[in-house]
DNA sequence: ATACCTGCAAATGTTTTGCGACTAA
DNA sequence: TTAGTCGCAAAACATTTGCAGGTAT
């Protein structure tokens, strides 16, 4: 796979903020990547450590925030109380559909909510930048099983 | 304040669960409805310590997953990493408006979002238990101050 | 009496930071 | 050359747990 797009954003904010590229800095890129949607750092430190064994974490936390503050990825806190991050280029923003039994994420878009929050934003005189819809529930294999 | 029917949710939890009541824990209650929205371990506990010095940390910790437990109150995350408990009783379901300058919560509901996210939920075939929407902006008061 | 409860301290788990050596620009 | 970066270990936090003595039922 490449990740020419996302590692020009990175390499572009890397250089308006007069930091510098190093070859860690690619490797987590592209493993954050090529790896699952919602990962926490400490999966990520996993993955890398396979291929590049004597990267530290304070690296990874480092670079994903890096990677944060130049928007290629976001914070994301469910109510497991763990940090995970989750890739937002070429991903149209979403919000999450949870099984509170198995822990699926099903991401799910509708227009209408949308619109209803820019409308509750401006009632109460806020400017909206973003905001987390995340709704709980039991999925339908989970169902079946009777768990619930 | 008297918070005589919260008190009567925790008894009566406590006696079904077969547990103790003990001033801590209706000290630690009574502290906790008496204050502010949204208050994490450590607020509450800064509080409690003044009247009653000996308390421990843990007990705070302790009581507040109690308080959950029995339903009385909630726990709600936000972007900022801490842990905040959200009193229940008496207080209808609500989404929040954030300021993501000022850090001000307001809350709000709107029944059309309500219905739309039962919609999504069904048509992808889960049984919604509870969601939570967190929308954050910029306050009018901060927009005025130009910080932003 | 018997569990449960408490405060304390220690343990845990996650994330951040200080440091001396290293490296990109 | 000179910042920024790295890995490591230590520190910083938030939260949980083990324990021995105390307390409600």
């Amino acid at each position: 796979m490449s990740f020419e797009e996302e590692k020009k954003i990175l390499t572009d904010y890397i250089q308006r903020n007069n930091l510098k590229i190093s070859g860690q800095k690619l490797k987590i890129l592209d493993s954050f990547l090529s790896s699952k949607k919602h990962i926490t750092a400490e999966e990520l430190y996993g993955i890398i450590k396979k291929k590049h064994k004597s990267i530290g974490i304070a690296t990874v936390y480092r670079t994903l925030k890096l990677l944060c503050d130049s928007g290629i990825c976001r914070i994301l806190k469910l109510d497991d109380g763990v940090t995970r991050y989750e890739a937002l280029y070429g991903h149209e923003h979403h919000d999450h559909l949870i099984c509170a039994n198995c822990g699926k994420v099903v991401e799910v878009y509708d227009k209408k909510i949308e619109e209803l929050q820019l409308k509750i934003a401006k009632k109460h005189h806020f400017i909206l930048k973003n905001h987390r819809l995340d709704m709980y529930g039991i999925c339908s294999e989970c169902k079946k099983k009777r768990i619930s």
